[in-house]
DNA sequence: CTAAAATGCAACCGTATGGTTGCATTTTCA
DNA sequence: TGAAAATGCAACCATACGGTTGCATTTTAG
C-alpha cells in the first residue's frame, strides 16, 4: 500500500513541473490565495488592489488556466474565474512523496548508526 | 489555533514564490526526487543519467541552493549536494492553507444552500 | 441608440532563463 | 611529478516571461 502511493507519485512527476512553475510568481500566488476564498471573480475584481494592468492580470489568469488551476466561464460581459483544487492536491501528493522519502532515509540512517 | 496558522501562512507568502519556481522545471524536479533518497551526491553523480551537460546540472543545483532547498559542501575535489527539507515543508504549509480555505468556502456554501 | 464597462487581441520591449562551449583550477593517485 | 578527474568561471545564444500600450469587440444600462 505504501508501494502503490510511491508509484502513483512517481508516474505523475512530469505533470507537476508546469503546475509548480505557475505558482512560481508572486502575482499568481496571490491570485490563488484570493480565489481560494471560494467565490468566482471577474478580471476587473482580480485586478483591483493590484498595481498591475488588467492585461497583465489576464495573462497570469491564462497561465493558471492552462495548468488547470483555474476555470473560466463567460457570463454576460465579464469572465468569471474560479479555483480548481485538483492540481493543488497533486502538488501536495508530490511534496508528501518527497518528504516521505526523506524521512525514511533519515530513519534508515538513524537505525544504522544506532546498531 | 486555526486562526494562527492562517496568519502564519499569509505572513510568509512572499517567501514561497521563488521556491515554487525552483520546482517549476522538470530537471530540478527530478534532482529533488533523487536527492530525497537521503544521500549526498556529487555533481558528476547527479549529471549521470541526464541528457544535459554537467554545467547545466550545476546551474540547476545553484538555483536550488539559492532558494535553500539544497546545501553544498566541498569535499576533496567534489561538491556534495544534499536536500534541505524545510522549504518543502513551507510549500506544504502554503498548499494546506489554500486548500483549507477552499474547503471552508465549500462548507459555507453547502450550509447556506441547505438552510 | 449610444456611451460606458469589461474584456479580447496583438504587437512590442527588456530581462531572466536554460542551455551550450571553452578554458582555468584544484585534487587525486599511480 | 604529471595526467586524469571533478569542478569552477565566463561568455554567449535563443527563447520564454512579465509587463506595457493601443485598439477592436461585446454587453449593459440609461
Amino acid at each position: 500500500m505504501l508501494h502503490r502511493s510511491h508509484n502513483r507519485a512517481k508516474a505523475r512527476l512530469e505533470i507537476h513541473a508546469p503546475v509548480f512553475a505557475a505558482l512560481g510568481d508572486e502575482t499568481r500566488l496571490a491570485l490563488v490565495v484570493k480565489l481560494a476564498r471560494g467565490q468566482a471573480y471577474s478580471i476587473a475584481q482580480l485586478t483591483e488592489g493590484s498595481r498591475l494592468t488588467r492585461q497583465a492580470v489576464t495573462k497570469h489568469l491564462r497561465v493558471l488556466e492552462n495548468v488547470g488551476m483555474v476555470r473560466c466561464r463567460r457570463t454576460g460581459r465579464e469572465s468569471l474565474f474560479e479555483l480548481d483544487p485538483k492540481p493543488i492536491e497533486e502538488m501536495k501528493e508530490y511534496l508528501e512523496y518527497v518528504s516521505g522519502q526523506w524521512d525514511q532515509a533519515l530513519a534508515r540512517l538513524k537505525a544504522f548508526v544506532e546498531r
